[in-house]
RNA sequence: GGGCGCGUAGCUCAGUUGGUUAGAGCGCCACCCUGAUAAGGUGGAGGUCCCAGAUUCGAGUUCUGGCGCGCCCA
């Protein structure tokens, strides 16, 4: 039999004796490989879900964000498991970067990087390495209590020498592939430099062009403790501070470089960045208007936008609307394109002048360079050679710059300011992007000429450069306004005032601000990807769909390429080494290719460190500093050694590459099993992360796989022009193809190209978890719970339940205890109720289903349905298995079937009937919603699923379980119906809250099966809608047979009559008299829930109703269109009782509006029944119920009795009797009433509360209970019999 | 400053291709039911659907412009 179900459920507890049954019987293990063997069998019915671990960083404490993350994690491979796919899921580890040297820094108490390197990084890698590990133990808990099924044994791990190796390759693929010529060479100009052009044209094409190339990058820096900050460290460090804002005269030179007597005026909070101006600019579609004043000397120039503003800083008092201030006239107009390319002098001379003294720099058309690197040498020699800026004009579309002119840049804006911007490349990233559109991204950066003006040394004082200045520390306010003094002595300072802004401030050094600084960077030439990686992304199923060409499609159209290096320790290193004599580099692709270089040298340092302490794990070698004591001979020079350049890599590119580097994947060439594994698993089917992924992980996958997979991602070409080929990625392929070849080693090509989009296919993208108090949840504020206490108290059900039903994963969830203490009742709790209670009836009346399921029927089914099903009515999901020869029973229907007394459902009552209309109905939906990624629509449909079943298949079907015949067919029809319901829902919400399934199953199914039934709900197949089962007219109807009994019992209370009281009948008056018939027929159900004894229906209620007539809005609207309202108000104006009639009669009606005549027919309007008042009823949508309010003396003596059988339960219960034992009812009470109504009811109090013999009397025994029964007092005694 | 998202009951949120009486859950109040019930039912109170325009016979829903909040970026 059933094993008992306890009253009072813990959860928590239940859920811990799953997992220990789960990990003894290794039920994932078992999953997996049941699916497996399936797939290998049948790959197209048993296809793989690929699903993507996201690794989470294991040095901090997970908290209910991750929680939810797992558990969305968990929902959608469990799910398709269940649907007969194979599924694999290999957890990882972030373990590299930045936060864990912070939070090995702080454990040491320091946090400079001189001071990382006084302790030793050796040393501190070490401490890194074990670091990492340190909440190893809460992530794995968290992930095995929560019933995240993933594989932690298997996991990757960013640091393992096979995943760095993978990085490597890579990064080495990247490196040796010419970048493509797709927005480079669209940029009109190339800029050469005129010294030594010559030296460098080989690196121009063999090293400028790489995909992974070398150049500088503007910083956060902070000068005194001499290194960069990240994002999030210069976001914590934002102050209001007071700066000087200062508006400064550029005088503008002619053409021919003369003086031209009028002034640019620009403005700038930085005085100390005006030294290394090198440009104005402007914007294109701004006007600029020049001002002239007797009381200035020479005329000035601003955008024709802020004249207002600039008048009146000279005229503090003007306010209100621009009114020109006598003294300001606008002599002349430019426009922004106008002023494009015109010379100017800039306020400090120290570079000006030494440039006027040099050769002038050229910018050609690089349209015309030919492609032939041979050709591009003479062609380059050519043109470098020529000097004079006249000839270079004569010869067309070319252009001569050089610093110090004016260029039009869209940043520029009319907000604040003067319209022209000062530019200090060195010092502003959009100042530096002007440098670099200027001369062309595709050089690196010791080609511009003019060079990159930064005379401010790295502890953030002026070079030698500004003599004046040498040695001052920038943002010194002595110095900002020694600065500003040697502008007004010099007659260039128009006005100097204060603002108050945010600014940056080192977060370690309070006092410190932050400049930004240029500094040498290691970068992936994304940028040549952008249109593959938006044509990649275009394809990629996102949740919610906004995000697509909301935030990630915008910011992959903002794309810059990938600054990939940091100057750091901990981190996979860049695998480049650079020969020391010419400069030339080359990138490895695995340790066992570096060791083997010609005359490596350098290993040993890593055998040292591994002799000195054999613990140390052995992918360590493959980092700092191990790695940079390796070098080999160069094959550039003859004494040359290649050495390592010192960086380690953006951690973000570690996880980026997780798609191949879980496998240790290094192309086709490399390792066969790694190879194999990654063929089978990309891209991935299912991913899921918070939305702060985007610019993170969801980005650096897309980037990585875009460039090594993508379609024209490369050479080889086969298979590029295929499926989602889009237009310019296969441009980008043919332009490559020339070029590749002329490379001096080209590497063959092992990538297998892969159809648009991966790595993933399906992104869930969810949203933020904020506290308690709608704050992001941090530690500190201590605004959410731990989750191993959620879990004490409520359970992981309980939690995903919540996760999972009560919102769209994509909405930012408010964290909220009580929400989730709330969906143990809501939903738990209900499920549990109708579970106890089948079992409770079950064990009493011995309805045992393997019984009656005999084994040698069960084992015929198994076979019969494997060769039957073609004909069975049971519709097969092409992703339903059928069940294999003697597979476990998972008791379909079909198998149910074949019980003993089981009867077809059409045998059954309506009630059966509807409720397994719900379910498949259910399962219908569920799978549709699944399928479709709608966790929350599924968990909706199955709420309310569960609450017909509890409310009112089970509410409803009650009386027939106490039936006493226990062969009596009704009966057992109702155990069939509920015992299926059960059993389908269980596998139904298995994905959902695997552990109450799985609690379900194992006590209605496998332990009662015994070993002829699956051992886990989770090894079972998703239930499959069968269609033929759902009666949607039956759906329809007792849905309105719902609808009377919830109106009856509102008509009840509105007329103060208890359920308890019998009436004599209702009068139900229908709006539409279709389900009559069958509502006549089924009635019971409806005098039962309302305690009457007669139910009438009518359409003519005119006495308890008016109808009210409407418009069919939706219908009519396109038709009558303006006279819609008056046809509202004729309708309204009429007796709707007799337009109703008219319309029954004549099945259409006819009104005069607005001077037409509009015939309406039964679909053009809706009537809406409205209750008149006196009467006891209630109105629905679909209709009203009147009661009957009369009571007759026999009504009122069953409703007496009837309080006494609730009293006598009460007392039962109380006493904690068994729900069979037999009891002996005394009941005194000084009321006539009661005493008459006990009497005549005996025989029906009897029955009911299984009392073998009652007594009546005026005068209570000793120990009888006081009662209250109708409003009368009465004493009570119940015994329990032997 | 830019991008994205969100503003609906005290709280948390639904709200279909625009259809005329805007819903649910929780909480509160009252009542009811109950031998599956740490449940359930019925009713009540509680709404400027952020504001202003526009489109339309009709706008919570579409458009435009604001305001507020959040996130990301600068």
């Amino acid at each position: 039999m059933f094993r008992n179900v306890p009253p009072n459920v813990s959860f928590p507890q239940l859920e811990n004796d799953v997992i220990a049954f789960w990990r003894s019987r290794k039920i994932y293990d078992k999953s997996l490989e049941q699916r497996r063997k399936q797939h290998e069998r049948d790959p197209a019915a048993h296809p793989r879900f690929v699903f993507y671990e996201g690794p989470p960083t294991a040095n901090g404490m997970p908290h209910p964000g991750h929680c939810l993350t797992r558990a969305i994690k968990d929902l959608f491979p469990r799910y398709r498991t269940m649907r007969g796919e194979y599924c694999e899921r290999k957890a990882g580890w972030d373990t590299h970067g930045l936060p864990v040297e912070v939070e090995v820094c702080k454990e040491l108490g320091i946090h400079a990087k001189e001071e990382i390197e006084a302790f030793g990084i050796e040393p501190f890698i070490q401490k890194c390495q074990q670091s990492v590990w340190r909440y190893m133990q809460e992530w794995e808990r968290l992930t095995e209590r929560i019933g995240f099924w993933i594989h932690l044994d298997r996991a990757y791990v960013t640091y393992h020498q096979s995943y760095v190796e993978s990085v490597w390759w890579s990064l080495k693929t990247l490196f040796d592939r010419i970048g493509d010529s797709q927005g480079e060479v669209s940029r009109d100009f190339i800029h050469i430099l005129d010294d030594d052009a010559q030296e460098q044209i080989d690196k121009l094409r063999v090293f400028s062009e790489r995909l992974l190339y070398h150049d500088s990058k503007i910083v956060w820096w902070w000068a005194q403790g001499g290194t960069a900050l990240s994002a999030g460290e210069v976001g914590q460090g934002y102050r209001q501070v007071d700066d000087p804002s200062v508006y400064v005269r550029f005088p503008l030179l002619d053409e021919s470089g003369k003086d031209s007597g009028e002034d640019l005026l620009v403005w700038t909070t930085t005085p100390w960045t005006l030294p290394s101006n090198q440009f104005v600019a402007v914007h294109r579609d701004l006007s600029y208007v020049v001002l002239e004043s007797p009381e200035q000397e020479r005329p000035l120039i601003v955008a024709s936008d802020r004249m207002d503003h600039v008048i009146r800083l000279k005229n503090p008092k003007t306010t209100g609307p621009y009114t020109p201030a006598p003294s300001f006239t606008v002599s002349k107009t430019y426009s922004g394109k106008e002023l494009e390319g015109r010379r100017y002098r800039p306020p400090f001379e120290y570079f000006y002048k030494d440039a006027a003294t040099k050769g002038a720099t050229c910018f050609v058309p690089a349209n015309d360079m030919p492609d032939d690197p041979d050709a591009v040498k003479s062609w380059l020699k050519e043109h470098v050679n020529k000097r004079n800026e006249e000839e270079f004009r004569s010869q067309g579309p070319c252009e001569w710059l050089r610093a110090w002119r004016i260029v039009c840049a869209d940043f520029v804006s009319t907000e604040s300011g003067t319209g022209l911007v000062h530019v200090a490349p060195a010092f502003g990233q959009d100042d530096f992007e002007v440098l670099k559109q200027l001369t062309g991204t595709r050089l690196p950066a010791y080609w511009y000429k003019p060079k990159l003006i930064c005379p401010v040394a790295p502890n953030g004082r002026f070079t030698s450069e500004v003599p004046d200045f040498e040695g001052r520390w920038v943002k010194e306010k002595e110095c900002e306004n020694e600065l500003i003094r040697s502008l007004k002595d010099a007659g260039l300072l128009f006005h100097r005032d204060q603002i108050k802004h945010d600014y940056p401030f080192c977060w370690r050094a309070e006092q410190d601000p932050l400049i930004q600084y240029p500094r040498k960077c290691w970068f992936i030439k994304t940028t040549a990807f952008k249109d593959a990686m938006l044509a990649n992304n275009a394809k990629i199923n996102w949740l919610p769909e906004h995000i697509r060409d909301g935030r990630f499609g915008n910011f992959l159209e903002s794309n810059v390429d990938w600054a990939l290096s940091r100057e750091r320790y901990w981190g996979t290193p860049l695998p480049i080494w650079v020969c020391d004599i010419t400069g030339k580099m080359e990138a490895v692709a695995s340790y066992d290719e570096l060791i083997n270089k010609p005359g490596v040298a350098g290993l040993a340092a890593w055998e040292e460190a591994k002799a000195k302490n054999p613990e140390l794990p052995d992918d360590l070698r493959v980092h700092k500093p191990y790695i940079d004591a390796i070098t080999y001979d160069s094959p550039f020079a003859e004494e040359g050694r290649m050495r390592r350049v010192s960086e380690v890599i953006d951690c973000w590119y570690d996880s980026g590459a997780m798609p191949f580097a879980q496998w240790g994947y290094r192309g086709e060439e490399g390792p066969k099993e790694a190879a194999a594994e990654f063929r089978e698993q990309f891209p991935a089917d299912f991913i899921s992360e918070a939305i702060d992924q985007t610019r993170g992980w969801f980005y650096s996958q897309l980037a990585i796989s875009t460039m090594l997979f993508g379609q024209g991602s490369g050479v080889g070409g086969q298979g590029s022009g295929e499926a989602s080929g889009h237009a310019a990625a296969k441009q980008q392929a043919s332009n490559l193809q020339p070029r590749t070849s002329n490379l001096a080693s080209p590497t063959p090509d092992p990538r297998p190209l892969t159809p648009f989009p991966h790595p993933f296919r399906n992104c869930i993208v969810l949203g933020l978890m904020l506290g308690e108090d709608g704050q992001k949840m941090s530690k500190s504020k201590r605004n959410y719970r731990e989750p191993a206490e959620i879990f004490d108290r409520y359970g992981a059900d309980a939690l995903r339940w919540y996760f999972f039903a009560n919102q769209p994963p994509w909405t930012s969830i408010r964290y909220s205890e009580q929400a989730i203490k709330d969906s143990v009742p809501e939903f738990l709790l209900r499920l549990w109720n109708c579970y106890s209670f089948f079992v409770i009836y079950a064990n009493i009346d011995g309805f045992d289903p393997a019984e009656k399921i005999g084994a040698r029927g069960a084992g015929r089914e198994a076979r019969d349905s494997d060769t039957a099903s073609t004909t069975s009515p049971q519709p097969q999901s092409s992703l339903a298995p059928r069940p294999a020869p003697h597979a476990p029973l998972q008791l379909t229907p079909d198998v149910l079937a074949k019980g003993a007394d089981y009867r077809p459902y059409r045998s059954r009552r309506p009630l059966d009937q509807w409720i397994i209309s719900e379910l498949n109905r259910t399962i219908e939906h569920v799978t549709a919603a699944m399928d479709a990624y709608d966790n929350y629509s599924a968990c909706q449909r199955i709420i309310e699923y569960v609450d017909g079943l509890s409310n009112w298949y089970v509410r409803r079907a009650r009386d027939r379980f106490w039936a006493e015949d226990k062969r009596d067919p009704d009966k057992l029809d109702a155990y069939w119906t509920l015992y299926e319901c059960l059993v389908t829902t269980a596998k139904l919400v298995a994905p959902f809250v695997p552990f109450l399934a799985e609690t379900m199953w194992r006590n209605l199914v496998a332990d009662v099966f015994g070993e002829r039934a699956a051992e886990s709900v989770h090894l079972c197949d998703y239930p499959a809608a069968d269609k033929s089962a759902i009666d949607a007219v039956l759906l329809e109807r007792m849905s309105l047979g719902r609808e009377i009994a919830s109106l009856g019992r509102a008509a009840r209370m509105a007329a103060k009559l208890k359920v308890r009281q019998p009436l004599s009948k209702v009068e139900i008056v229908l709006a539409d008299d279709k389900h009559r018939a069958w509502l006549e027929l089924a009635d019971a159900e409806v005098r039962d829930e309302l305690n009457v004894k007669k139910v009438e229906y009518t359409t003519h209620g005119e006495e308890y109703i008016t109808y009210q007539v409407l418009p069919n809005f939706k219908r009519l609207g396109p038709r009558v269109g303006k006279h819609l309202p008056a046809l509202k108000q004729a309708l309204a104006d009429a007796d709707g009782a007799k337009l109703l009639a008219e319309m029954n009669a004549a099945g259409k009606i006819s009104l005069a509006v607005g001077g037409e005549t509009i015939e309406l027919d039964g679909e053009d309007i809706q009537v809406r029944l409205q209750a008149k008042p006196g009467w006891a009823a209630a109105q629905g949508k679909q209709c009203v119920v009147v009661l009957s309010t009369e009571l007759t003396d026999e009504l009122i003596q069953e409703g007496i009795a009837k309080d006494m059988i609730r009293a006598i339960q009460d007392r039962r219960k109380e006493i904690a009797c068994e729900y069979t034992a037999r009891i002996e009812v005394a009941i005194a009470s000084a009321s006539e009433a009661v005493r008459k109504a006990v009497t005549a009811f005996a025989e029906q109090i009897k029955g009911e509360t299984l009392a073998v013999r009652l007594t009546v009397s005026t005068a209570p025994s000793r120990d009888a209970m006081e009662v209250n029964v109708a409003d009368e007092k009465a004493w009570l005694t119940v015994r329990v019999l032997g």
